[in-house]
DNA sequence: GGTAAGCCTTCCCCTAAGGGAAAGGTAAAG
DNA sequence: CTTTACCTTTCCCTTAGGGGAAGGCTTACC
C-alpha cells in the first residue's frame, strides 16, 4: 500500500511516516518507476509500534531500540524492562519538580490579591531575591 | 559591566543573555567602540527576573508579557495573577497526563518478569491493538 | 481534449531556547 | 611581545515533526 493508506492505518499522519522512513526507523520498499514508497503489513505493524511507544513518551531513539527489541525474537525481556523501568523513572522525577512548581506557584497566586491596584506579591517573589 | 559579570549575577549562561538581547527581552546598552554590550543595575535585575520566571516554568514570551507588567508600576496585579493561574493550570493538565503515563508503564513494567528469556508483556503490549 | 481531484515526491523554512564552534577584535598582565 | 581572558558575529545543531511550494502521476468528470 502507498504511504497515505499506511499512515491512516496507524494513526499517524503522512509527514511523520516519511520522517520515519527518512531516519531509518521504519523503512518501507520503494516503487523503482514512480519512486513511491510501499508498505506492507508488517511495516504497518511497526508504525502503530512506534506511535505507541512515542504516545508513553518514549523518544524516537528509544523507539528504534524498542523495534530493534522487538524484532529480535530471541532477545531478553530484561532490556525491554530495564529500558521501561528507567522511563518511570524520569516520569518520576519530572513529576516531583512539576509538583513542586506547582505548589510554588499556587502559593503566589493565592498571595495575590487580583484586584486592579498595582501591589502584587507575584512580581514581588520573581524580583526578590 | 560586561555581559559575563552580568550573567554571573544573573546565574545565567553569556549565551542566555545574549540570546535575550537579540530577542529584545533585556537589551542593553552597547560601547559604540568595541560593539561590547555594556549592563547597568537594572538589566541584571530583569536577567534575575526573567531567570527566576523561567525556573517557574513561564516561555520567554511570557516572561516578556510579565517584564512588561514588572515594568509597569501602574498595572493592576489582576493581570499577573491571571498569568499565574493559567500557568498552574497548564501544569496540572501535564501532571494528570504524565502521571497516567507512569501509571500505564510501571503497570507493564511490573507484569515483565525480566529474565534472560524473550516473552515480554511490555512489547506485547506495544505491538497489541 | 482539457481539467480538476487526489495521490505521491523532494526541498526548504519554521518551531523553543539556547549550545557549540569558528574566526576575529580588545584589553590587561607577565 | 605574547599570552590570557574577555568580547563580537555568524553558522550549524538539537526534537519531532508541521507547513507549504513546486512538480509529476493517474483517475474521474465535463
Amino acid at each position: 500500500m502507498q504511504i497515505g493508506e499506511a499512515a491512516r492505518r496507524a494513526e499517524l499522519t503522512v509527514k511523520t511516516v516519511r520522517y520515519y522512513a527518512n531516519i531509518g526507523l521504519v523503512t518501507p520498499q520503494q516503487d523503482a518507476d514512480t519512486g513511491y514508497r510501499l508498505y506492507d503489513a508488517a511495516d504497518v505493524a511497526k508504525l502503530q509500534f512506534v506511535g505507541k511507544a512515542r504516545r508513553f513518551n518514549f523518544s524516537v531513539e528509544e523507539c528504534r531500540e524498542l523495534l530493534g527489541l522487538y524484532e529480535d525474537h530471541n532477545r531478553p525481556s530484561r532490556e525491554v524492562k530495564a529500558l521501561t523501568i528507567k522511563k518511570v523513572a524520569e516520569i518520576d522525577s519530572r513529576l516531583a519538580e512539576l509538583q513542586s512548581l506547582r505548589d510554588e506557584l499556587s502559593g503566589l497566586a493565592a498571595s495575590c490579591d487580583g484586584d486592579h491596584r498595582a501591589d502584587c506579591p507575584i512580581l514581588d517573589a520573581l524580583s526578590g531575591g
